[in-house]
DNA sequence: AAAACTTTATGAATCGATTCAGGCTCGATT
DNA sequence: AATCGAGCCTGAATCGATTCATAAAGTTTT
């Protein structure tokens, strides 16, 4: 109904519409008596820039959208607030989508956010997205992988070392004392999954001694999985248990140690070590406080906001690979009560 | 670069843009046959619809907002899932605020979504928002109010009675034999934190015998403030101890029971027990597994977005408070072990 | 005092989809 | 045969901010 657009902004002031949009865009050029008469207009009659009129013509755009793979995990809640930290330094808010592992779903979203014009994509992938990347990227929208190295270094990307981080997880669970280790993790689309697998299988070949390292394939990394995994392990005799499960997440591991312990059946660390991937704020309230393989979360969303912008600005960057190292957070989970 | 608009995809089909524009909108309009050629036009040149130029003209948005009140908060992630479910099914998507309890953040992202014409806004607010939400629906952008109840009816709502859960949670503890109970929650300009405590207050004066119903402030519902909170308790003498402490959120509970049981100073539930309030996916999963107050977070998220679209769709529709009734979940950190 | 710049302001053209008054065809009705 | 209406289609006008060629006013240089 009020309506207020920028023409009745430059009538009040007494000013041209051209005169009004310099005062928004670029105040140095507008004379300070100009730049105060617009500014009381624009007080006096609440106007408020319409933003579709402003995209349609400048071309520019301040929303970037987000596609995550597990909105439930708070990984990438951390993750997504960091991007929003950085964002709302430059005013710059985000759409937000979760795919739940689900390619449909990642591909509505990137369609969504085509239409949308966003300024730029960050993402977590499921799938091999490169093509509709490539895409939009024709289309002038850049894209900036999140918590996945990019392999083939065609698009820019924010990690942190997976295989570092499955090694250096299993490196921990050997030195201290285990031989039996089961990694629990899935799908293998996953190229998180499938790196933490190969760090893991580094370790053990490298332990200098024989270490049984053993695949338990999960649907998902959510707590639910990660418990019926657990009911898995623990309906076998008991010499057919692992002595450590390194979970390819913190949810699986949460899950596990759900399952694991109840009734008291298995005791965690002394039956069987656990250690999860993320550290999430969640591990260190658990049932037995979890060892895991911190991630700086925040720090990664921050990061690949930042260079999004920086590659919208100047697309002419050549993209680049960011990596994070995990840090081993040791906790009761693998350290047994002597 | 390519920059198909719909007077490439005109051209190609060999009809006005009119024609496929209706297309696009009332393809029951068009004749079989230049739907068809319109469509392959819009296959063979890749047309993507500008979403600015559609907003811009025809005043309509495919987004929500959703202002968050604490995006670490797994609890917000579930209901803004539910919005998300709900929305994907018309081709919505959600600009995602965060602001953790700050209500200058609070205000910076109404003036982004009002400046981006949304459709309607999703927001559990902090302080008081009124004025602004007025504002908004006077430009016409909806709101509805998340998980607060609007007391005044000025605006649609879906939450939980969380005075009916406090109380819930109160007589479980009595009821389970529990006389001096702390409330630990804050700040109190929180509606949800007066709301618990107003309940557990109702729940303490009932009870029929005397009930001595303390209150120990925190700055903010996290894991943090409540380990602090935690830590001043038990420095208190022994004696002076409550018997039972109903957390405000289950965060603050996780972060009590952290700093509870640290050392095992204190035994949870038989020393003191515990209560929190959402039932996050974690409660489950702490030290001692939480008993809490279930609120149906994805089924609120969904009936807001709901309610949203349909007040959109028409504005004569009058304001409705959507109350779901909170659902105790007994856990271990209530039920001593006898 | 004229020429050459600077600084500042103007307003029409533009972005791309939607809308709608008007036009064309063709069969049905009178 | 004339009139009417249904069904389709057309294309100019429109939404509101930005941009840019042009101009006016003021300042410095020669």
């Amino acid at each position: 109904m009020a309506a207020v657009s920028i023409r009745d902004v430059a009538q009040h002031a007494g000013v041209s519409v051209g005169t009004v949009s310099n005062v928004l865009n670029r105040p140095g050029e507008v004379s300070a008596e100009s730049v105060r008469r617009v500014q009381e207009a624009i007080e006096v009659l609440g106007y408020v820039r319409n933003d579709a009129a402003r995209k349609l013509r400048a071309g520019v755009s301040t929303t970037v959208g987000f596609v995550v793979l597990d909105g439930q995990n708070p990984f990438f809640g951390d993750v997504v607030r960091g991007a929003e930290d950085e964002g709302s330094k430059s005013g710059i808010a985000i759409l937000y989508g979760n795919t739940d592992e689900d390619p449909k779903r990642e591909r509505m979203y990137l369609d969504l956010f085509e239409e949308q014009q966003v300024r730029g994509v960050l993402i977590s992938p499921y799938g091999d997205i490169n093509p509709r990347l490539e895409r939009l990227r024709s289309r002038g929208i850049a894209a900036v992988l999140v918590d996945r190295f990019s392999g083939d270094g065609r698009f820019s990307s924010v990690s942190v070392d997976s295989v570092a981080g499955g090694r250096m997880a299993v490196e921990h669970l050997i030195a201290t004392g285990r031989r039996r280790i089961a990694f629990v993790g899935g799908p293998f689309e996953m190229r998180q999954v499938t790196d933490r697998l190969a760090g893991a299988r580094a370790a053990a070949e490298n332990a200098g001694e024989h270490i049984d390292l053993e695949v338990v394939a999960t649907d998902a990394l959510t707590v639910a999985d990660g418990a019926a995994a657990g009911a898995r392990i623990i309906a076998r005799p008991r010499s057919q248990w692992p002595d450590a499960i390194f979970a390819a997440n913190d949810l699986l591991a949460l899950g596990l140690l759900q399952s694991l312990i109840v009734d008291g059946r298995v005791l965690v660390p002394d039956d069987i070590a656990l250690i999860g991937f993320d550290d999430i704020s969640f591990a260190a309230a658990a049932a037995v406080p979890l060892s895991s393989m911190r991630q700086p979360s925040r720090m990664i969303g921050r990061t690949a906001l930042r260079i999004l912008l920086e590659e919208t600005a100047d697309p002419e960057l050549i993209p680049r690979q960011t990596v994070f190292q995990p840090e081993l957070v040791v906790r009761a989970s693998t350290t047994p009560r002597r």
